[in-house]
DNA sequence: CGTATGGTTGAGCCTCCTCAAGCGCTGTGG
DNA sequence: CCACAGCGCTTGAGGAGGCTCAACCATACG
């Protein structure tokens, strides 16, 4: 689904989104090249191994990236919200499938034509260099909790991003947060089993660190600090 | 040990470096603020939590980066060799401690005049950006290595990626290699313990797939082949 | 009402971790 | 020159956490 480009000085994610960085002329000229899509849930906009197109900037909803080996295994290496730039760019061959979580809204740009857009705005290369070098942080922090967190410590750091993700005060009041994904997604976020997952969710209520209704995706958080405590954050 | 900037137009990273996208010019005015210094295995650069003070490229020798949890946990989350870019631009804290794992010499920047040359020369903020999605796109890798692949598996790719990084012939030649580190950091890169690596060391080498010395970190790859097909790599 | 989908829970097993001992090399001091 | 301590690596025994397999439950939907 392709609409007419939405008038980026009135776009949803203008302050939080790469042309964060563009003045109002500056962004007259992106609006003819980026075009609007939304995504329904499960969606894939890039598969790996395909040829790299489209480079975007989340307008509302949610992403996954996923890699996997050739044997079918799949982990998912980041998950992508409003503001979030989605693409690699100078490349020409993707490496993630991408797909979407929920009804998604994307600001879409063709790969090449985005890669202009660089050449010919600093800023936004700046931009892009910033966030490149943040993601590149927070995919390092993964590979720890990866390779050294258990299961109950990666459940509760996941909870515990997610909560500051919402911007939510990170006061020890209690909290409702939304799981943006089933189960399985999260297993193969977090590196586990859905049955995994579902034991310590399982687990973190009985504690009454957490509370949710049976198989549910809103999620109260009663005890932040526990909770905290479990995934090793200050 | 700081020493008299070496001149770069001689130097031994000059074209891998991201001081590559600069014509002899330009390399005239970095070399007045860079500063080489060698470094005795073991001695660390930064420390996580202080001070971001240093930029640098690997000019021999080579680097781990180490992530770390509160309790004392540890995971090398990178490997740093020849030609490889140091450090965390644009961030006042350092998020990780990065230490010689061999002999290394550096040519170092403080990070603000650093910043400086990415502001003055858009060829090295490009090289940087392009660096930078790369490394992101390793660590992506590894975070499904991690998450999803078996002690073997790990171990198998990890030679695969020496073997690669010496710049070795792709065919199935048995080839000789030698690992930059021991096992205790092996099996911090790895997310693994040092026995489990040194048991799967030793498997590989009862299946007639590697051979080493006991305790060496010299090692020939007998079967390139066979380690491919662990890895799971084509 | 029956099926499909996603989540929960249980039983058993396997891999990797923990704890511990032993080996071989290096360097040092008597 | 040899004894001994120290370090890094290897190997073994035992245990635990998470995976596999399987059954069961709740909700949505035709």
């Amino acid at each position: 689904m392709t609409h007419a480009p939405a008038r980026c000085l009135d776009c949803l994610v203008r302050d939080t989104a790469l042309c964060g960085s563009l003045n109002d002329m500056e962004l007259a000229s992106l609006s003819t090249i980026g075009k609007r899509r939304m995504l329904p849930p499960g969606q894939v906009i890039s598969w790996a191994g395909d040829d790299n197109m489209v480079c975007a900037n989340v307008v509302s909803g949610s992403l996954k990236m996923v890699a996997s080996l050739p044997d079918g295994r799949e982990q998912i290496v980041g998950i992508l919200f409003p503001g979030d730039f989605v693409g690699e760019p100078f490349s020409s061959e993707a490496a993630l499938t991408v797909s979407a979580l929920t009804e998604t809204d994307l600001c879409c740009f063709p790969r090449e034509s985005f890669e202009h857009v660089l050449d010919d705005h600093p800023r936004v290369e700046r931009t892009l260099l910033r966030r490149t070098l943040s993601s590149l942080h927070s995919a390092r922090d993964r590979m720890l909790g990866l390779a050294r967190m258990d299961a109950r410590e990666r459940i509760a750091g996941f909870l515990i991003d997610l909560m500051h993700g919402t911007g939510a005060r990170p006061a020890g009041q209690p909290i409702r947060i939304t799981v943006p994904m089933g189960r399985g997604e999260v297993a193969d976020y977090l590196g586990l089993t859905i049955e995994t997952v579902s034991r310590q969710f399982s687990r973190l209520k009985a504690d009454g660190i957490i509370t949710f209704d049976k198989g549910g995706r809103d999620l109260d958080i009663l005890l932040p600090d526990h909770l905290a405590a479990i995934a090793q954050v200050d």
